[in-house]
DNA sequence: ACTTTAAATGTAAACCTTTACATTCATCCA
DNA sequence: TGGATGAATGTAAAGGTTTACATTTAAAGT
């Protein structure tokens, strides 16, 4: 039988009221210094803990925030969701506010979320997940605030964050270019991820203001998987046997590449240059030598969990936040690289 | 504002009461079939969730299993969680509980878990926990089912689940005696890891039934550290050049060993042969022909959740679970082990 | 001394379900 | 026909907080 904050009010001979007032922080000044003394005391002697169902129902709040992601088996072993899951633990730590994650399924996201089960949440951090959905009517039915990390909308009431992979693009050919590049070609991912697609876009930017060109056949597809990337590189030497660098729009391939160099007796960067994107742990534990453009995922889900908190805190008496916001991407130089001609 | 379930009852011509066991999978066949129609249609037209909250308290329940882990900064890069949140996760889904992250410095424990913000749960998983505490003193405090995982303490009620390390060490020990290596060292972790003194006692009890001896300066201990662990393989290398293998009982520690040799100009395992423990993809990744014992903490973690799971089904009309459980362990063979002598 | 003001505490409603118990109504059997 | 049975539904209490509002008490101002 659990102890209630009636046995403590009887135990200190005060109303529930006083009790419950010397536990919440924005009441405690009004009870007096002695009684929330006695009353401290007891609650430590019967560590009492307030029932948090009759909190919750009362206030008509979880204190706790979602994260949605994709469920997939191996979902906890990606290191992206690592790096949202921190960035949002460490930021909710002593707000008071838990997170709960909510990996589900596609098609589940209304369906389990909202109606079956009927998880409930103050507010949701959504990452990774238009490609499975209609962004735009799944936001319209979620009723809290919510963040969506890497993905955009149009005319809905959410904050979008992301990177500025159109810089990264930049990077990439930057870095490629003043170190003698001028053959190249671009592994890049599927049509549909708008992410690849900046970052393509902002390789061939760069490439085009030096005056030089990226036709069609230099930028391969390989779907994020290693071993198309394998294959990929293949076709990219068949094809022009004296191309000097390639950029990876993901690590995932770019690992793909350099597993493939070392099986044709190639070396990296001795044979080719390689620059990947993502700053992938899991990669470049394996490839230390990978010079990539590090997206700053932490802190994009620090952002996220932040700018929820605040919005909460405000007493919801603002309207939710709209608009988007791009953090900047950074290059991370390691030896994958080669200075030529 | 909310829509509830007198709304609904309302529109639907019925009490809440009907309305309530129409939702409920165990009181749904209580009520005629064409009222439930009705119910259900109004139920999907309305999107109606039923307050969580309110359920919560009025059965006195969460339908959420806490998931305790001690808290530091990169807990979640941490693959040993990974397999502990995904077998948790995986076993829970579609049993209608949850599981809830609670990531908690050392001595945050009952402070924080239970006393201060009072989150609440219906069972605990606790792993790796003992390290800082008195695993005794905290799981009297503990009123719901919990499981210990990688722990051990006497004469409390809970459920204990660890790997069988010292056949783990004993698997180590035979794979080098039938490749020919007879001598040997082995680098262990710290003095207080249960773990790793099994580890090691199963690797001398094999060593022990071939006629051989590991005597104390055999034995190196590097704390669990990467750069500790290079150090011990000077150390061993310096008092026995001859040394042919090292059984390392971390793969954290391999990966110092592999770390070194690389810079030694040594090579594995040409030159030296070397077992790992714990299989852990972060290492593997890096050293991919890294042979190690794997642990199976996916599956314990499954364990875990399926005897929470099980007990709170039964009712709770059985006194909670006692006992330990250890699970096998086995060696995956790659190529870090020559054949020799 | 009497009124005002402020501080401390108390009272009771509200939050939204689930469920034990009560009620209604139709059916069946003697 | 009358009473028993059972199915379907309703009524109301209970679960443990927070908080608007009411009350008490003491201090201050006139």
């Amino acid at each position: 039988m659990k102890i209630t904050i009636f046995e403590i009010a009887k135990k200190a001979g005060v109303s529930i009221a006083t009790i419950s007032r010397a536990m919440n922080p924005h009441t405690r000044g009004m009870v007096a210094p002695d009684t929330l003394k006695r009353i401290n005391n007891l609650l430590t002697k019967y560590t009492y803990t307030p029932n948090l169902a009759a909190r919750n129902l009362r206030q008509a709040s979880t204190r706790t925030i979602g994260v949605v992601v994709p469920f997939y088996r191996d979902i906890f072993y990606n290191s992206y969701y690592m790096h949202i899951l921190s960035g949002v633990s460490n930021t909710l730590e002593g707000s008071g506010y838990q997170f709960k994650l909510l990996a589900l399924d596609q098609g589940q996201l209304w369906d389990h979320y909202d109606f079956r089960s009927g998880e409930q949440v103050d507010g949701l951090i959504v990452s990774l997940w238009f490609r499975f959905f209609s962004g735009k009517e799944v936001l319209e039915k979620i009723k809290v605030p919510t963040v969506v990390i890497d993905d955009f909308e149009k005319d809905v009431k959410a904050m979008f964050i992301g990177g500025d992979h159109v810089s990264g693009g930049r990077m990439a050919a930057e870095h490629l270019y003043t170190r003698g590049h001028r053959r190249v070609a671009v592994i890049t991912g599927p049509d549909w991820s708008r992410d690849c697609r900046q970052r393509v876009d902002g390789f061939r930017s760069y490439w085009a203001a030096q005056g030089l060109s990226l036709d069609q056949d230099q930028v391969i597809a390989a779907d994020f998987l290693h071993h198309k990337a394998k294959a990929s590189f293949d076709q990219i030497i068949k094809k022009d046997p004296e191309v000097t660098a390639i950029f990876c729009c993901t690590d995932i391939m770019a690992g793909g590449v350099l597993e493939r160099c070392q099986e044709l007796n190639m070396a990296c960067p001795r044979d080719i240059s390689v620059v990947g994107y993502d700053d992938d742990m899991k990669i470049i534990s394996r490839f230390p030598y990978l010079s990539s453009v590090h997206v700053p995922v932490y802190e994009m889900a620090q952002k996220a969990a932040s700018g929820i908190l605040e919005h909460l805190k405000s007493k919801r008496n603002k309207k939710f936040f709209n608009g988007t916001e791009f953090l900047p991407v950074r290059l991370v130089e390691r030896q994958s690289v080669k200075t030529t001609g």
